[in-house]
DNA sequence: AACATAATTCCATTAAATGGAACCGTGTTT
DNA sequence: AAACACGGTTCCATTTAATGGAATTATGTT
């Protein structure tokens, strides 16, 4: 590769160093043995900054992805370029790649946007997602009894992503929310999910956060959200109180996925000038009652593997 | 990569075969199944100026997710190796960088689901795709003027893939329509769009159809294919006469973007018993109608770097 | 407990990605 | 209009990382 040995990209295992201990040492040091550079648990792992590690030219293709996925106007080759700072050549024929397999498209002339395929695969990843299909009619029932909108959400590092919403009409914006993400501080079902978590991983997670303040109230502090979260943990229920966003409010509750693969929520928002404590303690019962109600219904689909 | 002149070019612009026998292939000759789903590659006029078809290791992880996504069930790890008679070593390194991008997840015990990293970078390929936003009023009230689900679709190869979908009441499959992708010779919308393309173009997609029959009323020939096409072409306007669903009738329209970028269409579509003849004829002009202003305005917003 | 089957790791081999530099083509400047 | 500059594309020797067969370990079944 060359004779401009780049830090980033020269070592195999960036981040985590490969098994301290020496290969032949194979026998039987299982019980800890989590693989060392493939984690299994989701925890470990985030996000949204660089995301170099060592899937190799996997990883790198999709860093060219993302760059043309999160920018917000098509990008052209040298601001790709700029972006990452790769040779010429190579980034040629990432980009050639990607827009080969249609994840990107060539927009105008050599303006790349993100490409069809994305949306055909994730409509399969949207329609065969367990909790998604489980979780569906009950949101439905949900959004019927409070009126307002319904969002169902998953952990997912350091931000919820949104996997469902129903609302009653329908918005220039209709699925905008469907596989967006959002900071966990700040939102109901970002917290009521922290609640979740053990403190260990909470502290953890709050202390990687980056608090942006999105309105007056917004929490910004991990000190702040850890007290918070502890709270919740009690209650069972989270509060948005125009938080995120001035004027809306929620109220969230967390879901339990069987086999501790995950930690989903389910909000019901709206306007504060609708909802009012009175109101929101009426409709926390639901959220609680239809949190409960999915968790139970995953656990007898996917869970009875265990209870035999 | 190859190290084999691009010599043939013979080949079609399907866009396939991607198959530049691999010199690998002295101990299993398995001639690489090329799956059946035609991949991306929208305009593809005919003879395409060949352009590296081989998408390296890039496009054999795609083939992986591939499977992953597009079976009906969580794959274990043997499923997917049968499915694509691969070495053991290889695909199991293949799967786990796949599963540490967050492009598949390990559900329960090594049972393989679409991950959330689709659904992401989807959002972003959603939002930003500018002929959506550039159709989503036009949508909204095409369908307040109906009160029909309206579809908007883009041209893909040999089928039609979902942009967008307005409809009245939030069923519980609700974006079900989005990112899926349905055959060109039994939807609305697709024989439309094919309506816009060259004879030959037209021809040479209408030969590599499957054609399964759907219902009573579909067409099950590209003979009978391209004669209708052939009267969209003049009357600028398709039906589904319950071609696809039965009892489910459509009227839609083409749409051109700017740039010969691809084609498009949208859709007005309800049960028989509401769209009777009078009705459609109705909805039809509006579809026109709302075709051409889309039509209009990406071009003002698209084209205008000509004029400057 | 013993077996069968699935999943994972290892490592020499080799294909494939890399990246520097040269090459085109189009839009801008003088 | 000619010369230029810049963004994009192609080439090819070098080096990296993907490959795949076999051995090893985990998991589930009789």
């Amino acid at each position: 590769m060359g004779a401009r040995p780049k830090a980033s990209q020269a070592d195999r295992v960036g981040g985590e160093d490969q098994n301290p201990q020496h290969p032949s040492a194979r026998h039987r040091d299982t019980a800890r043995s989590v693989p060392p550079d493939q984690r299994s648990n989701p925890k470990s792992q985030d996000a949204v900054s660089d995301t170099n590690i060592s899937t190799g030219t996997l990883g790198k293709a999709l860093e060219v992805l993302d760059v043309i996925a999160s920018a917000d106007r098509p990008m052209r080759f040298t601001d790709i370029l700029n972006r990452l700072d790769q040779p010429r050549g190579t980034l040629h024929r990432q980009i050639s790649n990607l827009a080969a397999e249609g994840l990107v498209t060539a927009d105008e002339n050599h303006a790349y946007v993100p490409g069809l395929r994305l949306l055909k695969l994730a409509a399969r990843a949207w329609s065969r997602n367990s909790l998604r299909s489980v979780a569906a009619p009950h949101l439905l029932r949900l959004h019927e009894a409070t009126g307002e909108t319904v969002h169902l959400g998953v952990l997912n590092g350091l931000e919820v992503v949104y996997l469902d919403k129903v609302e009653s009409r329908q918005t220039v914006r209709m699925h905008s929310q469907v596989g967006n993400a959002s900071p966990l501080f700040c939102t109901g079902v970002g917290k009521a999910m922290l609640a979740r978590l053990s403190l260990h991983d909470r502290a953890d997670r709050a202390e990687r956060m980056h608090y942006t303040r999105h309105t007056p109230s917004t929490l910004v502090s991990a000190e702040a959200l850890l007290a918070e979260v502890d709270h919740i943990a009690r209650t069972g229920l989270a509060y948005d109180r125009e938080e995120h966003e001035p004027g809306i409010v929620c109220v969230a509750a967390s879901i339990q996925h069987p086999e501790g693969e995950g930690v989903a929520g389910l909000s019901v928002t709206g306007p504060a000038y609708r909802m009012g404590p009175e109101q929101i303690a009426r409709f926390g019962e639901l959220v609680r009652e239809t949190a409960k109600n999915i968790e139970i219904e995953t656990d007898a689909r996917l869970g009875p593997r265990h209870r035999e």
